[in-house]
DNA sequence: TAGATTGTTAATCGATTAACAATC
DNA sequence: TAGATTGTTAATCGATTAACAATC
């Protein structure tokens, strides 16, 4: 049985859900029903549902759910609950956020080596995390058996970065550079598309501005 | 007539296209076939089509499309040729890695001034964008007339920020802050979830490991 | 002309929403 | 119990893919 994939689009929504009730938990709410989620989050109320129950999560009726189950349920549902190393290539301006971000730690990814070009960056710490030389990256991944690269370098060096992380055994990447890397088949790839979300901005001003006109 | 809307996902997948063209442009490409784009961005070629339809774009059969002229439809049908002038809240990591971003500009959006809670960040410019105090953030908004104002601040802090900006004549807000703002039908708000591709991705591995075991 | 490409119309697929039975 | 809530099955909606006519 190919366990009935879970839509893409519910993989998007349950950070979602997730930061919506570490906020609620920690303001001592201990029980929420998806009628409540939903109005809270402007879904439709058999989306929340739908999407919980695809997390494993159980309520009870009249009641609701328990949201440190809720919080527990996706958590192990992304494997949040375990932890893997990564390494960063590209400790420019996005790549030093996200070392910066204490978010991806409790997400279960760990960086422990940056890597770039610049000698100036190169045995500086960044948020704690040493900068090695680019040079050093196919040794590193080796040494330290890295599964897990996260690409946040200009789009015109991140096909051929790529390509010298899968070399030395990388086999999940997390792409922030704008251009679709060739990869072999078996190797895990998501590209996080920043423009996206521009491109949608940008459409709805201009629909603004064009209602004014 | 309300203008057909363009589908969310062909306003996702333009800059992927954007980039792409943007590239083959600079290496001398003139010409280029929905075909070729397709198979180059492992997207299917009618949807190439369509998308590119979308944005008022023409192409001649037998011969393809003008390099050329997708990058102007595409800037035209986004309005990434006119510029806005936009605030930043939050000078931290990832806001000032924003700042650093010369691809903003590129896309219409001018940021010509960044708020800060902190006494540290506030006084300095952050490539070249002068930070000041998050009290000031309401008169400045006002004296300069921005409508346009990107948040990225802790989530605990956003929705305040946000009416601030609202009252002070903010019209749209790129929300970069992981939380749903509550704020009046006639504010454009665009959410970039970060973690809605960390969740793709912690899936994947998830779903890799499990087939291992 | 023949054939590659465009661009549109129809069919399929998948996600969202609606309806409703089950439960405490 | 009555009623709020869960969770599932059916209907709708919208996006993707397939089929095909138009064009140079």
């Amino acid at each position: 049985m190919p366990a009935s994939a879970v839509p893409t689009p519910t993989l998007r929504r349950l950070p979602k859900y997730y930061h919506y009730l570490q906020r609620i938990h920690m303001e001592g709410q201990e029980i929420v029903s998806a009628t409540q989620m939903a109005e809270d989050l402007g879904i439709h109320h058999t989306q929340v549902r739908k999407d919980l129950a695809a997390t494993g999560s159980q309520g009870k009726p009249k009641v609701g759910h328990r949201v440190a189950d809720l919080l527990a349920s996706i958590e192990t549902f992304l494997n949040w609950n375990t932890s893997s190393d990564a390494c960063l290539v590209g400790a420019g301006n996005l790549g030093s956020a996200l070392l910066g971000y204490s978010g991806f730690d409790r997400a279960g990814i760990r960086i422990t080596a940056a890597f770039d070009a610049h000698p100036a960056k190169v045995g500086k710490k960044i948020h704690g995390v040493p900068v090695f030389p680019v040079e050093k990256l196919d040794e590193a991944i080796r040494r330290l058996h890295i599964t897990i690269g996260i690409l946040t370098i200009p789009a015109d060096r991140a096909q051929h970065i790529a390509e010298v992380m899968v070399g030395a055994g990388i086999r999940a990447i997390w792409n922030f550079a704008p251009i679709t890397l060739t990869l072999p088949e078996d190797i895990i790839v998501e590209n996080v598309e920043l423009y996206a979300s521009l491109a949608i901005f940008s459409r709805k001003l201009s629909e603004r501005a064009k209602q004014k006109a």
